[in-house]
DNA sequence: GTAGATTGTTAGCCTTAGCTAACTTTTCCT
DNA sequence: AGGAAAAGTTAGCTAAGGCTAACAATCTAC
């Protein structure tokens, strides 16, 4: 990267060749990840929130069917991510509940920030949710900076 | 963080039963779309820049294969976003236009905020990319504010 | 004007993420 | 304890979005 830079802008380049591509390219990674992120961040709550998080849960408050939880739940735990059981509930791995501690964190960094920017509680949610699998490390702090300032 | 501890805990309740569920299916709606704005806004770009859509510079700038561009462009021309004649470049419509125009305003909105926010222009870049999709109007009209205000 | 390079498409494969229908297991209630 | 309800799983469908390999069309340069 970087590299690209100064290549010749003749006329009529390839302009920046590659340069938007690899933004593409963290995108898309990010867009894969979403999901299983999702599904992390959703089962720490439940686990705390009741005790246990049961795919039945899930699926409600994800607005999904049971078998797409299922299937998804087995993805997870093929990435190590969670550990389950047959018909039983889910439970973090290490892994796991590293990661949703981070997505935790990230979004509470999002929505504190769209709340102090003045944004209504309801929208803030629903943007959150959107925004955080999207904001690099360097953002978050900017946003958290903002927060604290206030 | 803070939320969940006096939300009316009564008891075993399906707590906030698809209060959530709306905002998670908020976000797959938006990422449904998210593909389908990228193309069109690079689209109207390469238009604008180089007078012509090919599809060839389309891969190269999303940095994906010309085959996935093929499939892509197929089911824009389907979906009403653009024309197209085999082996030939590519046009939008009237709505792939307006779109495009729309993604493009939201895209230059986050940068910009981005960058006032005390972002670093390739930082803002790539987070903008993945953030434009998921910003509400509500949010938009903020960032647009802030970024003024400076 | 034709040969080779470039560009575009087709066919066919994989994975993810959703669904319904049908089945099994567990739980709950009497 | 036994049967109905609830929860979970499996099988099998759809569609999107990636890919490679092979083929077709177009363009370019002699």
């Amino acid at each position: 990267m970087t590299a690209d830079i100064h290549v010749a802008e003749t006329t009529s380049d390839p302009v920046h060749p590659d340069n938007r591509a690899e933004a593409f390219h963290g995108v898309r990674a990010a867009r894969r990840s979403e999901l299983a992120e999702d599904y992390v961040e959703l089962i720490a709550e439940l686990i705390h929130e009741q005790g246990e998080a049961r795919p039945v849960d899930i699926a409600a408050r994800l607005g999904v069917r049971a078998p797409t939880v299922t299937k998804a739940l087995d993805r997870l735990a093929r990435e190590g991510l969670i550990t389950r059981e047959r018909y039983r509930s889910v439970f973090l791995t290490e892994e796991g509940r590293r990661l949703a501690l981070e997505c935790r964190r990230r979004h509470a960094i999002v929505l504190r920030f769209l709340i102090r920017l003045g944004l209504d509680a309801e929208t803030a949610e629903r943007d959150a949710e959107g925004i955080e699998h999207h904001v690099s490390e360097r953002t978050l702090a900017l946003f958290a900076a903002y927060a604290d300032r206030a």
